[in-house]
DNA sequence: CATGAATGAGTATTCATTCAT
DNA sequence: TATGAATGAATACTCATTCAT
């Protein structure tokens, strides 16, 4: 029975990650608001009504692309940046590990800075949290950095973890809109990380 | 007559501004898409049909509100980059008025942090170029910068401009969805401009 | 003051002609439905609203169209019917008078013949009674030369004159919405009186 | 099995068919543009949106009307054109066929008579040819009976062909339009072919 | 008489969601 | 679980008509 339920349950999971690759393909192609329903059923090979066996309705599908995205990406943030290295090298770390993890996944990319922002709902109640959560763990890093004197301290934490994130995000939104070549987004993301490690330079 | 003349162009600039006022209230609200022409109307005291005698359709409006806004920072921006000021001098007031126009318009500063990105069309299409051309002023500066010595010449001007936008935009951003104090936006202003202007310096 | 009423009449009732004959002119190209009231005060050169000055609603333009033609169709009709011809004379020259009068009408003939019937309230109300006219007058003539034996008198001279009016319709409709040619239209009017005189001829 | 499968088909056939009958229904009552889809749907027995499953558009009900009961007719027609029957009797059996066909389908008679012309644009893209269509066999008939000296020779087949057609629908359009009373469409029809048989004789 | 800006009632069509199979 | 036919609420936009000037 435990094998006939994990079987289920993989079965089960296997059409619910069809639907959200083929979630993700599409609301990159044609937004969300733009993105029928039966669209993301015909791009997953499965009915209309199945779709709505998986997830509550659409919001739902676009929340959980953009929920699991971000505690994966939460997850290792986090990992890194009560890790034992320098400071520096955890600001860098976390900087490519960002761009990193959405280099070969650019679809998800597009969805996640650009089509998180289309519902007011959506961002207000669901990535507004996140985004506060993910200001956090940085925030906290900078923070720990200053106490140890690794990083200035006349600067506030919380607005250097929001311009990081910002800065990331716009670099992110013109690597997914324009052509991607991932050389230049791992260039990108080492001067961006120089600047800012100088920016936070004691002196 | 020139007044009558004028109070009649008055009275057709006015009810056209009614719109727009209009309009960036409710979308900042709601959103643009769950956003009524209706609603619009109402907000702004005029019939349903009066809209489409200002504006071809409803992405229009937005479009409108997006372009106006853009435009005017943009006029700004030019000024100041080539202003006779020190780049330090040019690169903190860029920041400090890119920030403090929003700073008394916050729904229009929601309307262009958050609803822009609401229509792939919209954003592909109208915001995409003027980003460019955002970017391109700001690079242009800091190119300058790095010409003339001002700024350490490692990094990539466009780069820096695309993380100065983010930042300021994850700032705004912040201040646009949570609990607005405009000192607080100052504030974040200032320590922003001495992240990046460290961050810049020669060394 | 006789004078300036009289000049005020002219006045209005060029304006009213320049309405009716924008009017036949777009209902032709465009139909009834699909012709926009803003589009007859365009090409008759005058504002939307005037044209609630010399018609109750666009209904009653078209009915004015109508009407006007059809009276003017019957005062001829009347005429001839009861002139001292000879009743094959009578015959052909109704014929011939009928698609003479839209020959060098070919707009009004469109919407005499097609736009009529768009409106099923137009066509039951006030089409129906002129129709219902005009068949009384062509049936009042073949019933009397049957009485004096121009015509036999084994058919029933509503058939004869409802077969007639749908004959030169169908034939007008033809001309109106292909290529027309006049002389075309011509020779079609006598073949088709020859056939009905024909199969009216006593044996 | 099969009959499961046919039940099915004709579980949408039906449907379909409900839709068309409903329409034929509204739209004889009203018109075609007076006719809302949600009243094709009320008297469907349908939700509106279902309406768009068997259509592309509310236009699409209208022509398909149109072209399944000028298909019936013609398909009718030219076998009775190529029969081996008397030229007379052929001429006959069309005219009692064309009127028969919707003697007990008078809803079906106005639709076709009246609510065709009510849209330009079907009256010219779909009617039109079609119309040529049943002129064509009409035409072919005559000149065939021309050639085998059935006919009288000195006059245009088409002309006689579209004054038959004219003759037709101007008595089905009385009927259609008045108090039906089958027997006077049928005495119509025998004097009609009475009328054109004479007017096409030999003499 | 004439204008044309403003009105707002009116509707075809779409599409997320349901549910009988 | 899976399907997809059916539903029907929801809305941008049009355009005949009005009326202040």
């Amino acid at each position: 029975m435990a094998v006939h339920s994990t079987a289920k349950k993989k079965g089960s999971a296997d059409k619910r990650d069809r639907i959200l690759r083929a979630a993700i393909k599409v609301f990159a192609k044609n937004g969300f608001y733009a993105t029928r329903v039966s669209e993301i059923a015909k791009a997953a090979g499965v009915a209309d009504g199945t779709i709505y066996l998986y997830f509550k309705n659409k919001d739902d599908v676009l929340i959980t692309i953009f929920e699991d995205g971000i505690q994966q990406l939460l997850a290792i943030l986090r990992e890194v940046a009560v890790s034992e290295q320098p400071f520096d090298e955890r600001i860098t770390r976390i900087i490519e590990l960002q761009l990193g993890l959405l280099e070969d996944q650019r679809d998800l990319a597009e969805v996640i800075t650009v089509n998180l922002r289309q519902s007011s709902t959506l961002l207000k109640q669901y990535a507004a949290p996140l985004f506060m959560e993910y200001i956090d763990v940085i925030a906290g890093l900078i923070r720990d950095g200053q106490k140890e004197g690794a990083f200035r301290k006349d600067i506030n934490s919380r607005v250097v973890a929001r311009s990081l994130f910002g800065a990331l995000d716009a670099i992110l939104l013109t690597w997914a809109l324009g052509e991607a070549d991932p050389p230049s987004l791992r260039k990108a993301a080492s001067h961006c990380a120089s600047l800012f490690l100088e920016g936070l330079r004691v002196r």
